[in-house]
DNA sequence: TCTGCCATGTAAGTTGTTACATGATTAT
DNA sequence: ATAATCATGTAACAACTTACATGGCAGA
């Protein structure tokens, strides 16, 4: 359900094909909400047949032609109605959580080995946020108000991805104590 | 994929029906896994036609029937095997965020009634680990290897409440400053 | 009497995943 | 040559959600 909303609110930045949403589902939006191209151009028809957005094919030279898609009056009303209606927090799925939970059952290297893992992704998420900030949000008072709702969703990601290097840290230090 | 493995790490622990885990997914691994009972019958019909698990049915004594679910040699087998492959980064899908994202086509006080209220929930799910951690691990040394397992993921779940409720008061505090 | 718990499931619909398919361009 | 990128999709399957269904017992 949510997906819809997630295209809804990166075309409000700016019209976009299929092709392109699934790129910036790799960073901005992607960051808290993830999507593959498949899913990506199924809710693009199923939002068009709605009337939720508008598409103009534009023919290119040496490429495919490419549908650019962009928001209706009705897409941006369906969005705001949407942004005042309350919202469960959301489910949690972790698998190394999991892992962790079961890891008595084999060797604590195991498992050590996977926190450690995931330590080094985290961390380098981090580093990428970083610089997100750095590049775009060094200077928050010359903002518009627009960015100053993504900086609010930036920083979320930069406090979980600390939250992830000093819990895998920790983590590691406790299942080294006394094998 | 993992519920079935959410599953079988439950039924190391003790011999349960498909209720019972239903409700041990209201805690421990639910915290970090939820399902539904729907999902959880219907998995647990194909872990016992793959043998992974073995049904014991127990008549009551008025109560309905019960299938006592246990973990098959097999089953444990099939556990290990997936401690010992990598996992990748679980997907985020945060709802809340996504609002924030598109948060400047609304009143501002419209989000920030949202965050307050999340705020909210996510102090008490802190409360909630508090709670278990003073009854349960509040002698950690006292644990058994699997206790200090338990008490990881307790901590994660510690952590990332923390950090919810201080974003939620950071982020509140952004959006009070100048309208 | 009504709510909630115990205990199990079915059915329909929506999402999400994985694999397949095409075809030109650009970089190595 | 080969791989990767641009750009678009279809199809099959797996997972998840929501609603419906049953029926007895215990407590307010």
């Amino acid at each position: 359900m949510s997906l819809s909303q997630a295209i809804l609110a990166s075309l409000v930045r700016s019209a976009q094909s299929g092709y392109d949403l699934a790129k910036s589902f790799d960073g901005s939006v992607g960051f808290f909400w993830e999507a593959t191209h498949q899913q990506i151009y199924r809710e693009l028809n199923k939002l068009e047949d709605k009337g939720a957005i508008a598409a103009q094919t534009i023919t290119q030279e040496g490429r495919p032609a490419k549908k650019l898609y962009s928001l209706t009056d009705r897409g941006l009303q369906q969005l705001k109605d949407w942004l005042h209606q309350p919202c469960e927090l959301s489910p949690t799925k972790e698998e190394l959580l999991l892992k962790v939970f079961a890891g008595h059952l084999v060797e604590p290297e195991a498992i050590a080995k996977e926190i450690k893992r995931h330590r080094q992704l985290h961390a380098e998420r981090l580093t990428t946020y970083r610089n997100i900030e750095r590049e775009y949000f060094s200077d928050l008072q010359s903002c518009p108000k627009e960015g100053k709702f993504g900086y609010l969703t930036l920083l979320s990601g930069i406090k979980f991805e600390t939250g992830w290097v000093e819990w895998c840290d920790e983590a590691l230090e406790i299942l080294s104590q006394q094998p």
